[in-house]
DNA sequence: GCGAGACTGGACCAATCGGTCTAATCCTGT
DNA sequence: ACAGGATTAGACCGATTGGTCCAGTCTCGC
């Protein structure tokens, strides 16, 4: 665990990363987050000024970050928009076998913030990213398919309530299982 | 606003269900519960010895409930599954617009809970009895059709899906534009 | 009209919450 | 070597958290 080379202010996103993704925003406390980040209080304030929903929105653009990533990874192969979605479906259960994700990290960590227009206005704008990811996806694989945003919100959609029903479920099957529907 | 003739357990499950759909389980104190439901706090621990947990699986059931009623109000004048699954998707879009409904309330409800493994086995048996009460319609309006089963599924994913794509966006047509994916 | 259980009302509690503040320390350019 | 900003360390704070407890009140069967 190469915890010491790491900056603070990093240690700091993923630890509050990890935790809001688990028990969301209200479920967390700074307490928790500066344990697992093994860092003092002091830091936490020195880099994140509005401290908690400051370190949230921080938290969000990162796990927004490995996402994209994930999109990427599982396009840039492909060759055809359903073999690449069908890829992403499946590194998503992977995923969700290996960590333990639950939901939608971005929702668990904004979705029931204080001040919540910020929070909300976050949100939407990661979402209209991992959606835009897709999109350029789909329009590079079919030039000629009309319907490339649908068939990305589509995808979008199918991966949200995927996510809800496979942590209900505590099963990644319903990860796999949204490839039928593409 | 009748509040006087509902019984005390009542108004509290009611008061729980709407402000923990809106900010989380953890978002929501329960002196913010006795207030909205002007009860003390005598009475919530005795109606709900188990306290605030009690009372938000309480909760979760009775908002079950009311999806239930509406799932069944959408598919019973209906004579294909496509014409209840469009409906249902056009009530959930104007009760979006009506009382801001932000996600699925069960997942606001339970899904960051204290004690996860009761919350989440909970969530499934309610997620469970929605896709059952899909089920019944589906195999009711297509005697032959041998994937009954997937396709209230897939309704169930769209819907969860839609419900965040919505909440961030703030609109409602998120749920309506769900009927060409069906 | 009386007695018993159901229910209410709210004072009270320890623990935890997010946040502030200042002293000490580290790091880097000169 | 030194100055000085960046960073760390953690004591401390008032507010709020979920929960306990019990005296009082209501509502029944009898």
């Amino acid at each position: 665990m190469p915890d010491a080379p790491m900056p603070t202010k990093d240690r700091l996103i993923r630890a509050a990363a990890d935790l809001f993704r688990t028990r969301g925003y209200h479920g967390v406390g700074v307490a928790d987050v500066l344990a697992a980040a093994h860092a003092p209080k002091g830091s936490l304030y020195h880099h994140f000024p509005d401290g908690k929903s400051d370190l949230a929105l921080a938290a969000a653009t990162w796990a927004s970050d490995e996402m994209l990533r994930l999109i990427a990874a599982s396009f840039d192969g492909a060759e055809t928009f359903e073999a690449g979605a069908t890829t992403l479906c499946y590194k998503l259960a992977k995923l969700f076998d290996i960590t333990g994700w639950d939901t939608c990290p971005i929702a668990m960590t904004l979705f029931e913030g204080p001040d919540n227009e910020a929070f909300r206005a976050h949100a939407e704008h990661i979402y209209d990213g991992w959606i835009a990811e897709v999109l350029d996806h789909a329009e590079r694989l079919g030039p000629n398919d009309a319907d490339a945003r649908a068939k990305a919100e589509h995808l979008f959609v199918l991966i949200q309530g995927g996510w809800m029903l496979a942590r209900a479920r505590r099963s990644s099957d319903v990860l796999r299982n949204l490839t039928a529907r593409i």
